[in-house]
DNA sequence: GTGTTTGCAAAGTGTTTGCAATTTA
DNA sequence: TAAATTGCAAACACTTTGCAAACAC
């Protein structure tokens, strides 16, 4: 069956990175792990759970957003010094940053390509590149 | 003299982009514009203020520094969730950002070249491309 | 003088934290 | 039952705003 496997499947991967499966964390991993890739803030995350009779605090959101980040299953994406958005998709990209609508997008792997890459200063080590691409 | 020149020509500054001459705006695009290029948050100026008997308050330096850079005199940085920094070089360029010190340094033109630019979704114009690398 | 700008204090956002109650293993 | 996690409310850091007093022209 489709929900049990996922289930599991969510509790496994949380137990890889060592962190308890609990309701709260299991509901989250679900909303963000399953289905398409997103790009989410803590805000919209909560509004989701809201509405699927899932309560989760926001406090709750905020530490497991953090604690998933760390732990390497999403990535945080800085484009807004307002909001910190989290990305499922953990892989290299870039993104597209609609700033009417404060949405983000993924760009093709493909689509940007460094040409050059700068050395990092001495006695440092480049830790990310990050692309953002401000469209209106 | 230098100082008069300077002075007036921060005032010429200021009058080209409609923003009256005020004691406030003076001594900041002072600041800002003479000398090298700087990359600063509103505490770090109000700090700077506070050194060289220059009162201004915390409030008046985050309206200019919005004022400054709607008009083109700065450039907003977005490289951290928690702060707005501003860069008084407005060509473009990009930079590195080092996540210890949480310090911003320019990477010389050249030191990072896009071989491929991605194309604006549809209906959308791209507005700048930001790149960050984000060393540690 | 008239309209603009300033400074203060208060309010506003987004996020983190201390701690008692609850849950997991 | 021991250790980890949650939820709440309070605290936080950064930024904006309303408004009376001060200033620029």
């Amino acid at each position: 069956m489709q929900t049990i496997r996922s289930f599991t499947n969510v509790i496994a991967r949380l137990r890889d990175v060592n962190l308890r499966p609990t309701r709260q964390r299991i509901a989250l991993a679900k909303m963000l792990f399953e289905g398409d890739d997103r790009h989410i803030t803590a805000e919209m995350l909560h509004q989701e759970t809201q509405k699927t009779n899932t309560r989760i605090s926001l406090a709750t959101i905020y530490n497991t957003l953090n604690q998933f980040s760390s732990a390497g299953l999403l990535r945080e994406i800085v484009v807004d010094s307002q909001r910190c958005y989290f990305d499922t998709n953990t892989t290299d990209h870039h993104h597209f940053f609609f700033e009417k609508t404060n949405e983000l997008k993924d760009i093709e792997a493909g689509d940007v390509v460094l040409a050059i890459v700068p050395l990092a200063p001495a006695g440092t080590v480049i830790k990310r590149i990050d692309v953002v691409v401000r469209v209106e």
